[in-house]
DNA sequence: TATATTTGTTAGTCTATTCTAACTATTTAA
DNA sequence: TTAAATAGTTAGAATAGACTAACAAATATA
């Protein structure tokens, strides 16, 4: 059975490349707040392992059997996120340490069982996609709200960051996934952005704009 | 925190204090499946921290601290068997091994909503006490089934031992807690028990009879 | 292009947890 | 009450994962 660790590494890895798809070490140390020479040992483990490719000095890149893996991990972590939201009652900014602990657990059955029970969902409370059994992660083709138009109605769908403080900030504008927004107007001095939903009309910052993915 | 390792290690001691009061290092090495000089060292360490006292060549005494943190790992164990079975349709025979990894989860918050949506049970689903939050864990006084005289009906209240063998034949003869059990007759060269329940007429054997308890 | 900055690597150390081999104390039993 | 058996200890080593200090390669910048 592979580490915590190790999963944690993946798990970054992973993310990190579907932005870019070739990896960097630093970009790992930051992410899990390690050293790099940390990285480095862990890095050639991963790729003795056949996660990674490591050529010394140069990107990395991960396997499609490190990519199966850390699928498996997200998927344990979404969909715990998506259970402890739906039948334990909690709110999406208080599930992630929770999972980034629950997705180490070892039992296909329970995870399996929590799938089950939820109905076989497609993405976890922040909008974000639950990889399916084989490690097939759906692509979801979102826009930000920030590259809408005055005028335009849209969904609030997901997500593109999940920080504590965002998702508080969230909850206190009542903006959560689903809600019909319509963007009023768009300052081109700042990209503020006037939108009105559920009844509320509200001043969002560029920087919350990218950040919430609509359709 | 205390790592999983110091977990377990307590969690074992706390349990074969119950009986004697004292424990012996060869206990704890067979219990946890690891060498005596790993117990040493660890056994070192448990009284650094204050969980036990230890004395060279000395049988250990659990110390109240340790009592103490066993008893909330306890409880986050029983907790997590209890949810699993009442909230996720999982047998009595299948839980162990998960709540074994789910017991070092970090997030009082995810424990104390598990009880609350059990409705603060005082039992796990073996029908071992759950201890509070405080510590505290109620003594159960049952008897053992092989004790009772022909005659008596009796409530299975909680079992003495927990092995998947041992549940996996208890649920083949539809033997559950709360079943109602009336002693018919009682070998006395064997001690093998002939018992009626719910429309089952069983001889039980006196292995079986003095690992369920009654009242 | 030459230099400065950033990024990645190596060497060596540390802690946690485990192990085997060798030894010592305690307990049991002849 | 001595010898045998059992239980506990020490020493020394291994592995995993992390770190700092020192160095090397790659990249950015003047
Ligand atoms: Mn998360
Ligand atoms: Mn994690
Ligand atoms: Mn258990
Ligand atoms: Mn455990």
């Amino acid at each position: 059975m592979n580490s915590q660790s190790i999963e944690n590494y993946l798990k970054v890895i992973f993310n990190q490349a579907i932005s870019t798809d070739e990896v960097n070490t630093t970009g790992i140390a930051q992410a899990l707040e390690v050293s790099l020479p940390s990285v480095n040992s862990m890095v050639k483990k991963l790729a003795g392992m056949g996660f990674l490719e490591y050529e010394k000095y140069r990107p990395l890149k991960i396997t499609e059997k490190g990519r199966q893996m850390a699928a498996m991990i997200i998927r344990k972590h979404r969909l715990t996120e998506m259970y402890l939201v739906e039948k334990m009652g909690f709110g999406w900014e208080e599930v992630h340490d929770i999972a980034e602990q629950l997705e180490h657990v070892q039992s296909p059955l329970f995870f399996d069982r929590m799938d089950e029970l939820l109905g076989y969902p497609k993405r976890d409370p922040h909008g974000s996609p639950i990889p399916n059994k084989k490690g097939h992660i759906a692509t979801l083709e979102y826009r930000m709200l920030a590259d809408c138009q005055p005028g335009e109605k849209v969904v609030l769908k997901a997500l593109g960051h999940t920080s504590d403080a965002f998702l508080k900030y969230l909850n206190s504008k009542n903006l959560a996934l689903g809600v019909e927004v319509e963007v009023i107007a768009l300052e081109m001095y700042d990209r503020n952005m006037t939108v009105v939903y559920d009844g509320h009309r509200e001043v969002l910052s560029s920087l919350v704009c990218s950040k919430l993915l609509v359709s």
